[in-house]
DNA sequence: AGCACGCCGACT
DNA sequence: GTCGGCGTGCTC
């Protein structure tokens, strides 16, 4: 706008959205001083909206004629919130994975750090039910009902939540706002120090009769939510509760009190679980916690709860704890240790990256002693120590045991945690006092490290490493060891069932391998038992899902107090329901799947998009009553168990029952404690977790793992099996494992069986290298996303035939050098609506994939340019799991 | 992503 | 004739 263009300077910046490149501002003269790289700055975007963006470079050259410049607004740091390594980090991680940078902004940084400047209120925009809703205008358009129906149920909630819920366009929101039936507010969220991300109003549904009211409709109309009339009661009461005591100690201080003083509100809240939301709450802000805590409670209930609070005092105060239990040491701990460091210090031949180490130990071997050993020298040094976890493991099995070695040293970072604390946890990276060991998931690889010494990637084989639905589609464990080679930083993967390409790595040298054999106190390995489910039900023996074995295995558990897991890959009650004599069959309306029955709600659900609707008592197509379940989930399993073993006190672990925030801590606490003896569950149980009692282990169908229409079917089945079976047989007894399956002849299953993951590697890096499959090659998918089937399919066709011109088969006509295959439809070919296609790319990893990522490109944009393809959705999935 | 613009069909 | 659905394009 001002004629001088002398002096005039730009920022280059990269702003939250899925958008590629880089964006320049120019700077206000009063603002020029302020402006560096890596500072975070609010600029205007598009016509209303404005954003805080990242500075990445700041410069004197004007942009091309024809953009026009936008001046920034303000400057919200004084001192840049990334180190200059990360950046780099985040544009290989934007090449390498084809994605936008935006998205990997999205995905570093904390809310709290990318949406504004965290000192102050974030403001949410949020929904709620509007004035003056016109009595004529009634909600016709069945997109608006259904939006308009899930806000019933929700209550208020943040517009976006109500977008996801119902996965519509942000324009029916606004259709029924302009109608009156809603309205928009802003609300202040996420403040810092708070850890809950509890909002009272998110409690509170409409009355049924202020539903009616609205929607117009006689008593019997099609509003059908039950009301949860003890949370509207609840949040009256906190609302009060809050207003009253604003002044005083916190909130979350009074209500624990009130709870530990035992009156009626307190005690209310315990029962409501509202509590805990709160505990995390108070923690942070206190001190006094431990001082006026102690020796205040009266029973074990109190005592436990006080452990509770102290642990999180500890984790969240850097308080540290002066009890340091036991370890248990091997016998040969020194030895591995040694033969670790000397790997870690000789470079690979030729190598400039530090060595690193495939640390293949059974479970219970003592890999976490040895974690920590290496952890201790690694501080020793002044080194910084990133140790990932997946998610799921991060249980506080792990976390106390690393916090009573290294206190105020440790921070954990995962997304459990509030964003407030991962705010503190960044800033405190950033600072000149950052905690030495960072225990964290995939994301803790975007944190600020200013000296990164050794990086630790424990049960490096789990596939959660990979992060698969928003982009940036990452692996964690790639990305961490790019960051170590940059930083000269030693590695560990630590796994008791290697993944092929780790393994493979040993084998080619790259990494070194350790060994470590012996289990702890010399535990027996579980005697494994395959069941041929096909010849049993064929004989007649087998008619529920549990074989005879099984069944009395689990029976003499019990009977000699001891516990059994039970394993179950596959949530719900049954993954499809059939009408007995039509074969019909209630599928999502907006992804190509079956609904699963939910037996608790009686309710049948979308595992995908979480489209949800009534069981129907009928067959809506030829009005039969009989509808019948097929294929079992943990709740039919759950179901067969109590009807089998009354006397068993049954905990159930999946998705749906660890919701909320303490539910999965609460159900592995009840079941250490014995107060539950059978667990059944998914994939959850069976992390890191270790229980004495548990002798009995049974895998209900082995084939589900089997049947993946994907190449790393076995190696996921041999991992996930393993792992529950390392569950079995503690202290004393030897343990036992069941797998049902009707292939009993597979070689995972005789590899399982024997325990062999030599013989089973050496089986599948067969077949990988015969067909071409990592780690022999590379993968990377393309998907194509439309809402109209042919036309994702004609581009799909398209996309392949350019990508086969560019990458031609190695011999042609041999399907088996092909380097292109597809378009497939997947598995699940539509999701929330879309219509999806998937070209696969096999490439060698001798091409260059510098060269190759280019090669992909121009295809995409050469497809790109037919108008009939301009509202095609393309994405990659580089080196899927 | 998210917002505005602009083109179509179903109502006053 | 207009309202409001929905598709398209653009954002420094």
């Amino acid at each position: 706008m001002e004629g001088s263009t002398q002096n005039r300077s730009y920022a280059n910046v990269i702003l939250p959205l899925p958008l590629d490149g880089l964006f320049t501002y120019s700077i206000p003269r009063k603002l020029e001083g302020e402006v560096r790289p890596f500072v975070r700055v609010k600029v205007p975007f598009g016509i209303t909206k404005t954003h805080t963006a990242l500075v990445v470079t700041v410069h004197n050259n004007p942009p091309e004629p024809g953009i026009t410049v936008k001046p920034l607004i303000s400057v919200l740091d004084s001192t840049p919130v990334l180190l200059p390594g990360q950046y780099r980090l985040w544009e290989w991680i934007a090449s390498y994975y084809m994605c936008p940078l935006g998205d990997i902004m999205v995905a570093a940084l904390p809310a709290g750090i990318k949406n504004e400047d965290h000192y102050r209120p974030r403001t949410e925009t949020y929904v709620r039910l509007g004035d003056k809703a016109l009595p004529q205008s009634l909600v016709r358009s069945p997109k608006q009902l259904e939006v308009f129906n899930k806000f019933l149920e929700l209550g208020e909630t943040s517009r976006q939540t109500l977008q996801n819920a119902t996965s519509c366009s942000p324009s029916i929101i606004k259709a029924l706002v302009d109608k009156g039936f809603l309205a928009l507010y802003d609300k202040e969220v996420g403040r810092l120090n708070t850890s809950g991300d509890y909002h009272p109003e998110r409690i509170k549904p409409l009355s049924e009769a202020q539903q009616r009211a609205l929607l117009q409709l006689p008593p019997s109309g099609g509003v059908t939510k039950t009301l949860k009339t003890a949370d509207v009661i609840l949040y009256k009461q906190l609302k009060e509760f809050s207003k009253e005591h604003r002044k005083k100690p916190t909130f979350a201080e009074e209500t624990l009190w009130s709870y530990l003083k035992g009156d009626a509100l307190g005690v209310r809240f315990r029962r409501q679980h509202v509590l805990d939301c709160f505990i995390a709450d108070f923690a942070c802000l206190t001190h006094r916690l431990t001082i006026e805590l102690d020796g205040g409670y009266h029973n074990d209930e109190e005592q436990a709860e006080y452990d509770r609070l102290r642990t999180l005092a500890i984790q969240k105060l850097g308080f540290r704890e002066l009890r340091f239990s036991n370890e248990q040491l091997l016998g040969n701990i020194d030895g591995v240790i040694t033969k670790i460091k000397e790997a870690l210090n000789t470079p690979p031949e030729g190598g400039s990256r530090r060595g690193a180490s495939l640390l293949y130990g059974i479970t219970s071997s003592g890999k976490t002693e040895i974690y920590i050993h290496l952890i201790k020298e690694a501080i020793e040094r002044g080194e910084q120590v990133m140790y990932l976890l997946p998610e799921i493991a991060l249980t506080v099995q792990i976390t106390q045991r690393l916090q009573h070695v290294f206190g105020s040293r440790l921070g954990i970072y995962h997304s459990k945690y509030s964003d407030a604390e991962r705010v503190e946890i960044w800033q405190k990276q950033l600072s000149s006092s950052p905690y030495d060991v960072i225990l964290g998931a995939r994301s803790a690889v975007f944190l600020p490290y200013q000296r990164l010494g050794l990086v630790i990637i424990d049960e490096e084989h789990e596939t959660s490493f990979k992060q698969q639905e928003p982009a940036p589609r990452y692996h964690a464990r790639s990305v961490a060891m790019m960051m170590a080679s940059w930083a000269k930083a030693r590695v560990v993967l630590g796994t008791a069932t290697p993944s092929v390409e780790s393994y493979y790595n040993a084998q080619q040298g790259k990494y070194q391998l350790v060994e470590l054999r012996q289990r702890y106190r010399d535990l027996q390995l579980p005697l494994i038992h395959v069941i041929d489910t096909k010849d049993l039900r064929h004989r007649k023996i087998m008619t529920g899902l549990l074989s005879p074995q099984l069944a009395s295995a689990v029976h003499e558990a019990l009977g000699r107090g001891e516990q059994a897991i039970i394993f179950q890959n596959r949530r719900g009650f049954s993954p499809v329901v059939e009408c007995h004599q039509c074969g019909w069959s209630p599928k999502c309306p907006h992804c190509d799947v079956s609904l699963t029955y939910h037996k608790t709600t009686d309710s049948l659900s979308c595992h995908y998009c979480g489209y949800t609707m009534k069981m129907p008592t009928q067959c809506p197509d030829c009005d039969n009553r009989e509808l019948r379940d097929r294929g079992a989930g943990t709740e039919k399993v759950e179901d067969y168990f109590r009807l089998t073993f009354p006397e068993a006190r049954i905990a159930r672990m999946d998705l749906d029952t660890t919701r909320t925030r303490n539910a999965y801590e609460r159900i592995i606490a009840e079941f250490s404690a014995g107060k539950t003896n059978l667990l059944i569950g998914t994939q959850m149980v069976t992390k890191g977790l270790d229980f004495d009692r548990v002798s009995v282990v049974g895998i209900i169908s082995a084939d589900t793992m089997l049947h993946q229409p994907d190449f790393r079917a076995y190696e996921h089945a041999f991992q996930m099996m393993t792992q529950v079976a390392g569950r079995a047989g503690r202290k004393g007894r030897r343990g036992q494992v069941f797998i049902q399956t009707t292939h009993p002849e597979l070689p995972v299953i005789r590899h399982i069986l024997k325990g062999d993951y030599e013989a089973f590697f050496q089986s599948v890096i067969r077949e990988r290298r015969a067909f071409r499959y990592p780690p022999f090659t590379r993968l990377i998918y393309v998907y194509l996303k439309h809402k109209d089937e042919r036309t994702v399919d004609s581009a799909a066709i398209e996309l392949a035939s350019r990508l086969r011109q560019a990458f031609p088969a190695r011999v042609p006509g041999q399907a088996l050098s092909e380097r292109v295959l597809g378009p497939d439809k997947p598995a699940v070919s539509r999701i929330k609506t879309l219509y999806i296609r998937k070209v696969m790319l096999k490439l060698e990893t001798s091409l260059s994939i510098t060269a190759s990522r280019q090669a992909i490109r121009q295809a995409v944009a050469a497809l790109m340019q037919d108008p009939r393809y301009k509202s095609l959705l393309i994405y990659y999935d580089v080196d899927p799991e």
